[in-house]
DNA sequence: TATGAATGAGCCTTCATTCAT
DNA sequence: TATGAATGAAGGCTCATTCAT
């Protein structure tokens, strides 16, 4: 027996590449085989269809992520540590998960599937966040405003687009300059923690800058 | 004469709901005309191609919104109407053209004319929202924190969010309920101004609140 | 009344046009209609198809010929002069009717009832072509060449290749140079005669002459 | 592994047999799988697009006929020889590749790739004939008339009537009988080479015979 | 008579999937 | 397990023809 092991993890590594690229319905079975270096045919013994390949190129990363997100925060006791640090695991997978997030959040819209699986994640999520929460009040005090969630998913949000951008000025794709959104990288994620904590009215007793 | 111009519009409709739905691959030319109630030769006599129907379904909508973004902040000498307002506006586009946006936000990734005619349009509203941030400052003092920008579209996607939420709750698509994520409408504009300005650590002197 | 006749005149105009051009297949009503500033709509007031629009662009021009080629050749008494009478008719012919002889010899492979009608019209000239054989053998005691209408048919499509060559060098549509094929048109009509009356041997009694 | 060399065949064999019958435009894709017994999808495994299909169809005849034209005729001492030899390899090519020819000929006046092509090989044949009649020359002293190419190509026109004139006949698509037009095909070859010869005057010295 | 919007059958082409080897 | 030729159901698009005005 050759390594068929292998050879999934080609296929699937390939289908992560196109879906990622040219979405489901652009990415062809052909396209994925070659890039794969394997024959259309081989796809069918390890995949009944393309919507399991889909799924294939997805699930494990998500499972990936839970267990990721497994860390006891209640160590923490500084809270700007506290979102730092979510906010860093979240960056991270970002970036290591970049094709496969881009696949989950352009099919999301058009598979039922999908978007369940990703929004039991969520819920999955949701208990922790809480617990979290909890964490974060006793800590500073701090009130949690109403709708915080969907706020928070928003600030994600923005890391994601910034990976977005970095990506398509990798692939020069992009005539677009950063600079019009005035992103400097080194900072961000202590600036996105200062924005979470105090928004645009910043850090108090902070002396107010006039940098961009 | 036969109504040429309500054949247009008929099937601009059907194929902005249909492109929304299904994706610009997704969505067939024979699902289009048979939603309209026409033939499929009949979208050939109104748009060369598919892709030029498309268009068609996008760009008018993004010229209203150029039109709709031209007010004259420097009137406005309350920071948090000021930012109540441009979230109202962004808001109520989202609600209004929920379709365009989804096709928008859905075909940005593989459509390079799209993403720089997206990115043209956010360039233009850039000196705006420099004109405007220095509006804020001037207004209260704050901080302009670095990186705002790509902040805020974060936020904005927030918004976003929010109205996908409650459309898929609406065709009950989702067995999800907005509870999970706690997402109270009511005050929600008002929340959000809050966190903006303020963050989490909440607004200074008011009562900490323990709602959800 | 607004002149029908004119507009039915236009149309057939249009139509040789684009069916010489672009064969029977290739030009559309659509293009067509817009050629002759007229509305589709307006083709089949007049024509019940297109294919009766295509005989009505060959079959007039058909009858003209069948017209000019009464001619009472018992009156010449000169074989090199009746000779060249039958060829510059031919000439003149192709030349006038480029486009009519165009379609006919391109769409004759294809249509039965054109290639019927074709050779009706040879038919009819068959007897007139006997009578005028006798009168050459009467002139000249020439031998009368067994197979020489087909060899004559050859001989008219030599005329016909000639004005070919000359149209396209006039739409530059051909890097081809007359050149290649050492036409000199100025003598070409007598050198055909020649050609037919002596063949490669050349007229008896003349001087060899080695000119190209 | 199935015959996919056969598949390729098949396919050819048929779109041979269709193009020439209806024309490119007349000849679909459906039929030609249907008469080679395969799906239309297979035809797109072997051709990228109905053009090179047509491409597939003429090219590798084409490259025969160079290579059959590949004779050394200086070693062909007898004038009457020779011009039998050209008009001989000529009808066979005819008869032989007959559909090929339909297809190259009418497709000619709307390809301007086949065109040139076709072009291309009549100037590679140019030099070769200018040789040739060198050789005619002095082997009889012949003068070489003008124009003496277009005429031979008008001349190659009546071996391509007689092979068309003949496989109408075997169709019975034709109420045509070759008596028409006198055409007896024991002697043409013969009669033929004569006409070129010596045209309609006749062999010098042999007695004029009354034959039709 | 003239219009031109509408039709719908049919064209070329693509692609996920199957199956004999 | 792997192959790759074959499939056939669409897909986007064209165009001769119709018909209400």
């Amino acid at each position: 027996m050759k390594q068929p092991i292998q050879t999934k993890e080609k296929i699937i590594t390939s289908a992560r590449k196109l879906f990622s690229e040219k979405g489901f319905k652009g990415a062809t079975t052909a396209a994925i085989a070659k890039s794969a270096g394997i024959s259309e045919g081989t796809i069918y013994r390890h995949f009944t269809s393309k919507e399991e390949l889909l799924a294939a190129c997805v699930i494990p990363v998500l499972e990936d992520l839970v267990e990721k997100m497994d860390i006891d925060f209640s160590k923490i006791q500084d809270l700007r540590k506290l979102v730092m640090t979510v906010l860093q695991i979240r960056l991270e997978s970002f970036e290591r998960h970049y094709e496969t997030f881009r696949i989950l959040f352009n099919e999301l819209p058009y598979s039922q599937e999908m978007l369940n699986g990703y929004l039991s994640f969520l819920a999955q999520q949701e208990s922790r966040l809480s617990r979290m929460t909890e964490h974060i009040q006793m800590l500073g005090n701090f009130s949690r405003s109403r709708n915080y969630m969907i706020f928070g998913l928003g600030q994600i949000m923005s890391l994601w687009l910034l990976v977005n951008f970095k990506e398509w000025q990798k692939d020069e794709k992009l005539a677009f300059s950063g600079g019009m959104l005035h992103i400097s990288e080194d900072h961000i994620l202590d600036d996105l923690a200062d924005y979470i904590l105090y928004g645009i009215s910043g850090v108090p007793g902070k002396e107010h800058e006039s940098r961009d």
